[in-house]
DNA sequence: AATGGCTTCATACTTTCGGGTGATTTTCGG
DNA sequence: CCGAAAATCACCCGAAAGTATGAAGCCATT
């Protein structure tokens, strides 16, 4: 193709265009004699000049950019449940026990009387008498609210 | 600073330094007599080639080089109460309906059945059936399991 | 018209939970 | 060592929760 030929060789083709221009434009002055003491030493300048333009030019025309990675910190929001923290506090104000507190975080895991009996090694009267206490203490009827308020106290995660 | 001037000064040195002794060398070879016939264009175009040479030297040497910013995605942990949003996806895959949800909202906020069924208009055995599909649909046994589960799913706050 | 899902309600039954009471043993600080 | 708090266990009883099964009405899709 003629047109892709040009565009490939449009570099070339500029390059000698001016030089070509130059050349003629440096003469056409020489004959109007503005120029003749030192003209070699302009003409040398001016194609100096103009081709180290020509070749900046060239040089960010065809320099690929350098890549530098810039490190761009983006907040990427995730959720996590925060680290617990047990509330000691309200722990300590509501005069829960160690054991009692074991029956609580065994309770909002979803398990049963029975299975908690089980898992504490005790008879599941125990762990009944331990929920009682544990609801009286929390001021709630169910196990479901003694979670609900647990948890919003910080007492279980 | 002597040698400060010169340092920011370098490029204007070398440039007048490579044309004077480019000149030099052609009037050299011109004196040996290698040139002569077409002596003031090879004289154009071997400057012009030094020069645009020395141009993207220069452009190399001188422009920044240009930022591609690439962003690096980095995760920055931040405690934050993660503000509900409904998990749909596993409110779809469960085929959980609607009024199944709002039981199981209430269920997690310590609501016992009749509550439920006062709150929604509706009988207690009404409640118990969403309950028992619930608890189908979620695999457990007990409402406590129930709400733990659905919270981790992302189903109720 | 038929099908299937959702919601509603009912009945009957079993299991678990929670309240109340009382009692024994263990632990731990003064 | 003594006493209070904690932990353990038992028994009873009623309430609540959960299981199983059936069924009727509604609504959208086929």
């Amino acid at each position: 193709m003629r047109s892709g030929f040009f565009q490939k060789n449009k570099t070339i083709f500029l390059y000698g265009f001016s030089l070509a221009i130059l050349l003629i434009l440096l003469r056409w002055l020489e004959l109007k004699y503005i120029i003749y003491d030192h003209a070699f030493e302009i003409y040398a300048g001016s194609i100096a000049l103009v081709f180290t333009l020509l070749g900046i030019w060239l040089a960010r025309k065809l320099t690929k950019p350098k890549v530098e990675t810039r490190v761009v910190e983006k907040e990427v929001y995730r959720i996590m449940q925060e680290p617990f923290v047990l509330n000691e506090k309200a722990l300590a104000s509501l005069g829960m026990s160690q054991r009692e507190l074991e029956v609580l975080e065994r309770m909002s895991e979803g398990l049963s009387n029975q299975q908690i009996a089980d898992q504490l090694f005790v008879s599941l009267n125990t762990v009944k008498t331990h929920a009682a206490r544990i609801f009286e203490k929390l001021d709630v009827q169910r196990r479901t609210q003694a979670i609900e308020k647990a948890k919003r106290m910080g007492l279980i995660p």
